[in-house]
Formats: structure tokens, sequence, C-alpha cells
DNA sequence: ACTTAGTAAATTCTC
DNA sequence: TTTACTAAGT
């Protein structure tokens, strides 16, 4: 792009860049001082916004590295800084930082490492390395698992993480059991990471925070760095994002942040929506520009999708309008089955594609849970169409790859317990259980961290000469590649390195179709790490693991070629498409059940509809099923409430295709929560929403649920009582001491007879009324 | 120490 | 249906 910088839009050496906004969209991008909230609805540009303020803040002569923008992931980033430089050249764009929250953080705690008790090679550790770390100190402290369920404490813990609470503060704080219990883990589990000189993902945020508030001048050189921030999804961000920007823009006091509250769809995880919706109070002096025309979709789909989102209470008055035309109807498959769904959606997608002339990168298919796609995948399969799941992360989640990982992590950080713990025995040394239960308890005795009593591993007692030296071997290679590290290149090294540690090999000889599959995704990581490094020569190993481990689901590739894209709702955001499907619209689906009496769920699930719909540009086509298969069992269910809620006008009659005798005209129970809508049953006449006899585990809003316990004829449900008396197949009779939670996830604590107690799954356990 | 067989539990979303 | 953990057998 040529920089030939006709005066015109507001007269400045950037003004042209204005030229082709709208009046709201050219004071976002001018206005660049002071703090700015940017209210910006689906399909608003908002991307384009962002990329010319920066384009024009850096126009104006700000220095690129005085820009800091933050994202929702990597992708978003990486695509920003391409449309960047497009605008004003890519050497000037390649100096600014843009990124995750956690990319952008973990590189400047590298930096800083030592100030806070780190080395600069501290491991991250992902969900499943936090788990097992949790377990093991479980095991430390005694704690069964079947008590205190491993990922109820992880959730705990990161929840306490996401709002800033310390252990200290979580341990002073808790009152019942089962939080006494999970602070003294939480405790063990800090301990344990800052052992193995490891962080999790809270714990990026954290350490960055504990780092700026404790130093002061790290403080000042990184908000004299970063003079300039944009934060994408402010929506999104939670309690601890919150806090890392207010400190970093405290001093010049230049925060443009970007968000739609109807939009917020991570409450779950901890992202506090008053963020948004206190911003003006928070900068008093900020202005708040609006963008409401949208640019992506038709009249039709922007109709439905402010027809459903203005049920929710709580949210900033906008409203949103189009320019565009007026479109297609919105189509809706009622479905039998899950199987007969995803035919449906199948065939429709495919003379779509004939009759208008799409291809098929031009089509999403949106749904729920990741588990709808299996269904979808079969159907599409069958009748040959690409597609192409969007889950990047699921290859770096294998076995194999995760192995060969664990040991490169070992490599730049040795005291990384999780990843010893996970290879030390892979391929098979001699190297067992008590073996590591012998080293772990030593070390924690002696406060060493591990990889140092392995390297000292005669002063352990009760040793065997044998194991000894097995653990020796091991130590060896890791310490031999780890001196080699400063002479080869990251590829090379790991080549040589994966190749001694006998892994690739032991899948090699064992010759099965799955171990030479196995042994492939090694050659295949080992490629990619070739790969990376030829893009850019500087990458270190830290780097590439680093990379790997913040990872999502959104940064996949593979988007744009020539296939159906399929993933959750969560995962579309910020794409679009010009067709849609969106399936499974069922009560206990979507919303989910747990959403049906939760308003705050509700909501959210409202929103993520909003999200989904918003998706499209030109046509939407939504599904449902009356039953479909769930943990290899059929449930029955109804429609979703939310079909009843978008607006009639905008879908179509369309040609119900179910055969035989469902056809039967029924508006569903669910109560609409407006009464001008009071049943969808016009939708297309002679066709409905047909209710099925007996919702068997899906609940719904107006109907008592029918639950698990069954009585001595299975066609019997009766629900469960404290004080119950019932029967287990496995324990025998006992009583029921309490019950929590709904649905399918109703638990019921039982004392049985012979005095176990023990907490089950309604819907699982086969309980048989007395 | 390792392998195998059997059983219990799980399915929402993620940096 | 699939996964993950435990117990028993070698």
């Amino acid at each position: 792009m040529t920089l030939t910088l006709t005066p015109m839009g507001d007269g400045t050496p950037a003004g042209d860049l204005l030229n082709g906004l709208n009046a709201a969209q050219a004071e976002a991008v001018s206005t660049t001082e002071g703090p700015v909230l940017i209210i910006a609805g689906a399909g608003s540009g908002k991307t384009r916004v962002l990329t010319f303020r920066i384009a024009y803040l850096l126009r104006l002569g700000v220095n690129p590295s005085h820009v800091l923008a933050l994202t929702f992931t990597n992708k978003a980033a990486q695509e920003m800084k391409e449309r960047i430089s497009h605008l004003v050249g890519g050497g000037v764009a390649r100096s600014m930082m843009a990124g995750t929250f956690h990319s952008v953080f973990a590189r400047i705690l590298r930096q800083f490492a030592d100030r806070i008790g780190y080395t600069p090679s501290f491991t991250i550790y992902d969900t499943d390395d936090q788990a097992a770390a949790i377990k093991a100190v479980m095991n430390q402290l005694g704690v069964s698992q079947q008590v205190l369920p491993v990922n109820g404490v992880r959730g705990r813990i990161s929840s306490a993480k996401n709002s800033m609470i310390s252990w200290q503060e979580y341990v002073r704080s808790a009152d019942s059991i089962i939080e006494k219990q999970t602070g003294q883990i939480f405790e063990e589990y800090e301990k344990r990471l800052a052992q193995s000189n490891a962080m999790d993902f809270d714990d990026l945020l954290l350490n960055t925070i504990r780092l700026l508030e404790h130093h002061p001048d790290v403080l000042e050189t990184l908000q004299d760095r970063f003079r300039y921030l944009l934060v994408d999804e402010y929506q999104d961000t939670n309690r601890a994002q919150y806090q890392v920007v207010t400190m970093l823009a405290r001093k010049y006091r230049n925060l443009c942040v970007v968000g739609d509250d109807a939009q917020s769809i991570y409450r779950w995880r901890g992202a506090d929506i008053r963020n948004i919706l206190d911003f003006e109070r928070d900068y008093p002096e900020s202005k708040v520009v609006r963008l409401e025309q949208n640019y992506r979709s038709t009249k039709t789909i922007l109709a439905a999708a402010d027809s459903v989102i203005k049920r929710n209470t709580k949210q900033l008055k906008k409203s949103l309008f189009t320019d565009n035309i007026e479109g297609e109807k919105i189509t809706v498959l009622a479905c039998r089955d899950d199987r007969e769904e995803a035919d449906m959606i199948a065939r429709t997608i495919r003379s779509r594609v004939e009759k208008y002339g799409y291809s098929y990168k031009d089509v999403a298919i949106l749904y729920r849970t990741n588990a709808q796609s299996q269904a979808l995948e079969d159907a599409l399969r069958r009748g040959n169409t690409p597609y192409h799941i969007v889950s990047g992360v699921s290859f770096y989640k294998r076995k194999e790859v995760k192995d060969v990982l664990a040991y490169l992590r070992l490599l730049v950080n040795p005291n990384d317990t999780e990843s010893i713990l996970r290879v030390i025995n892979e391929p098979a040394r001699g190297i067992g259980a008590t073996t590591l239960e012998r080293v772990q308890e030593f070390a924690v005795r002696t406060n060493s961290p591990v990889f140092e009593v392995l390297s000292n591993i005669e002063t352990v007692p009760m040793m065997q000469a044998r194991t000894a030296k097995a653990v020796k071997d091991f130590v060896g290679i890791i310490a031999r590649y780890q001196e080699m590290m400063p002479e080869l290149a990251p590829a090379s090294l790991a080549q040589a390195y994966i190749e001694a540690t006998g892994l690739p090999q032991m899948y090699k000889l064992q010759q099965s179709e799955e171990a030479l599959d196995r042994w492939n995704n090694i050659e295949r990581l080992l490629d990619h790490i070739a790969e990376q490094q030829e893009l850019d020569e500087n990458m270190t190993l830290i780097n590439y693991l680093e990379q790997i481990a913040l990872l999502s689901d959104a940064d996949d590739p593979k988007l744009g070629t020539e296939r159906i894209a399929m993933m959750t709702m969560h995962a579309a955001k910020g794409l679009e498409f010009p067709l849609v499907v969106i399936a499974g619209l069922e009560q206990g689906l979507f919303p989910l059940a747990k959403a049906e009496t939760d308003m705050m769920e509700q909501e959210e699930e409202r929103r993520l509809l909003y999200v989904g719909i918003t998706r499209a540009r030109e046509q939407l086509v939504l599904s449902y099923a009356e039953r479909r298969y769930r943990f290899g069992e059929l449930v029955f269910s109804r429609p979703s409430m939310f079909l009843g809620e978008i607006d009639k006008d905008t879908l179509a009659p369309s040609a119900r295709s179910m055969t035989g005798n469902n056809a039967r005209e029924a508006a569903p129970r669910t109560a609409p929560s407006s009464p001008k809508q009071s049943s969808y049953s016009q939708v297309g006449q002679g066709e409905s929403y047909s209710q099925l006899p007996m919702p068997k585990r899906y609940t719904s809003v107006s109907q008592p649920k029918p639950r698990g316990v069954q009585g001595p004829a299975p066609e019997g449900p009766s629900s469960v009582k404290v004080g119950q008396r019932v029967k287990h197949p496995m324990f025998g009779a006992g009583t029921i001491s309490s019950v929590s939670g709904t649905g399918q996830s109703e638990k019921a604590t039982v004392l049985f007879d012979n005095g176990q107690r023990k907490q089950l799954m309604v819907a699982f356990a086969r309980l048989e009324a007395l």
C-alpha cells in the first residue's frame, strides 16, 4: 500500500483513513486520546474500526511499540496485524504488541520472571496439568477423590484466582468442609507450582498483577511502553484482566475498549459484565461511541436476532439497523431424531449450495455442545460433503503428542514436576508407582524439586540398584540435551532428543495400526517445530511451547478452506458466514437444562443464540430433534423456548419433512415470556413442533421433572426425596440423606445400610424405590 | 512392575 | 458411547 497522503477527512496525514467510514466509526477511529468505550453491535464493522484506529494512530506518528492490542484469540491478533500492515506497511506494524491477555502477559512475565521468583523458562500448565497437580496434592494430603472430585476443586481454585483471591484469603473465608479442604489443597497446589517453576493460565494474569503491584518501576516501564491500549471483546474480560488493564492505563488513560454486552457469553468462566457496564463510571471523562449500523446481515436475520435478545432484561440500550436487503426467511427444520436432523441439515446445505451458488466454505453449522458434532459428521460423510470441525487443540491433546511436549518442556524447565511424572516411565523404564511415591515424598520432606531428588537418587532411602540406574539414565538424557541446547537449533535438537528418549521407537516397534498412528503424530509434531522455526529463525523452544500452550479452538488455521465449518457457538464468536445452520434447538440442550430455572443462566444462553444468529449474513436455518441419543441412550425433548421468541414474521413456512404419525398439531407447553406470542404453531400451516408423550430425561419448565429413580416397573418414574428408602444393585438398601443439583446432574447422597455413604448421579445410578 | 479386565462415571462452554 | 480408574493376575 502506498503512502500517498491526500489530505482529506480531518486534514491530518491519517485523515484519508476516515473516508468510507460512517460517522460513528470515524469518531471511534479518530478519538485517539483519553478513554473511549466503543459499543459495537454485531456486524457493525468492529474489526475494521479497530484496525483503522491503530493504523490512524501510527500514521499520526505514534511509535508502534507504544501500542498494545489485546484480543480474544491469537488468530484475531494475527489478522489484525496483517490488516494494519496493509495500511501502514509491515515494518511499522511488526513492532506493535498484539495478542491475547494470556500470550502478551506470558511474554512480559518471562522478561521480568526473576522479579517474582520464577526463571524465564517457566512452564505454562494447561487444564490437564492443573488437574494432575491437584490430584497429586490430594494424594499427598490423603484426601479422597471420591469425596472431593478433582474437577470441582480445580473449578473452585480457578474461580478464586479469577477473582484474585489468594489461598490465604480463601482459607480465611472458608466455612464449609468442602471449602476448608479446598483451601488446604489450594495452598499445597500453589507451593507445588512454585516448586515446579510453573504457572497455570490464571497465574499468567495474577502474577502480572503481582508484578505490577509490587514493583512500581516495572509498572512505570510498562505504562510508558504501552501508552495506547486497546481491548477487544471487553464484555468477556474477567476481574483479573480488568485489574491489569486498569493499572496499565492509569498513567496515560489512553484506553480504548470495544465490546457488546449482548454478546457476553463467558460468564461461566469468570467474565464479569460489570467491566463494560461500569466503564463510564470508572472513566468519567470517557467518550462513548455506539456502532449501530449492521453491515453484515439481512434485515430478516437482524430482526430475528433482535426479537430474541430483547427478552433479556439487563443490557445497554442500543438499536441495530441495517440498509441491507430483506433477504430470505429463516427455515426451521423439525426432525424426528438427531440422525434425521443431521441428514436434513446435510441435504439442506447441499441443495442451497446448488441453488444459490454458495461454496462450502460459505457455510457453518453451529451447535451448543461438542457432542452434537458426531451425528452431523456421520451425515456429511455419508453424503461425501467436505466439512471441518473447528477444534484446533485436539491434535495436541493426544497422548503421544502430550508426551513429546512434556519431554520438551523438561528440557527448558527440568523442575516441571507434572511433566516428569508424565514421561518418566514412558516408554517403560522400570520406574514404577512405588518409586515415584518415595521420590515425591522425599522431595516434599526435604523441600527440594523433584528433578533434584532424581539427580541425586542414591540419597533416597530404599532405592533398588536397578531402579536407581533407570532413574540415572532418564536424568542423563535430559541433562545431555540440555547441554546441547545453546549449540543446536530447536528443531534439530528436538529431533535428536526425542529420538533419544526412545518414545518414537517404542511405537514404531509395536507395529499395530494404532501405534504407527501415534508414531506418525510424533513425526508430525517434530515437522511442525521445523516449520515454525523456518517461519521465524529466532524461535526458541520456549516460544514454541508457549504458543502451543496458549492455543485455542478458535485459532484453527483450517477455516476458510473449501469445507463446511462446524463448531460450537462459543467458537463462532467473531466469525461470519453467508449461510449458518444452528442445530439442536431443544429444551434441555439449548438452553441447557440448568438454564431453565436460573434466569442469569437463561439470559446467557439467549445471548449465545444471539451470537449464533448474528453470524449469518444471508441465510439462516434452525433445527431441532424430538429425540436424540445421549450417553448412548434415547432421550426425548421438546423444541427450545427460544424458537417461540423469534419474531414469527422472519420464519418461513417450511415444508415439513417429517413422516408418518407425528405430524400432530400441538403448541409447546413452555410458557412464552411475552403474551403476544402465545404459540408458534402458526409457523407454517399444518406443521407443528409436536410434543412427545413422555420426556424422559430432559427437564422442562412447565412439567414436573420425571427423574431417574425407577420404581419396580421401569415406566413409573418417581423423584428422589430426602429420607426415601432406595435399593442399589451394588450397595443394597439405603436411605437418601441429601439431594443436590437438578435434572441430569442431580446427585443424591445415600447412606447405605452397610454403613457406606455414597454420592450418586441419580440419572446413572440404577436406584430402585423401596 | 506391568498388563488386562472390569466397572463407574460422564457430556457445556475455555485462555 | 467412550473414557478413566481400580483390582487382580502374571
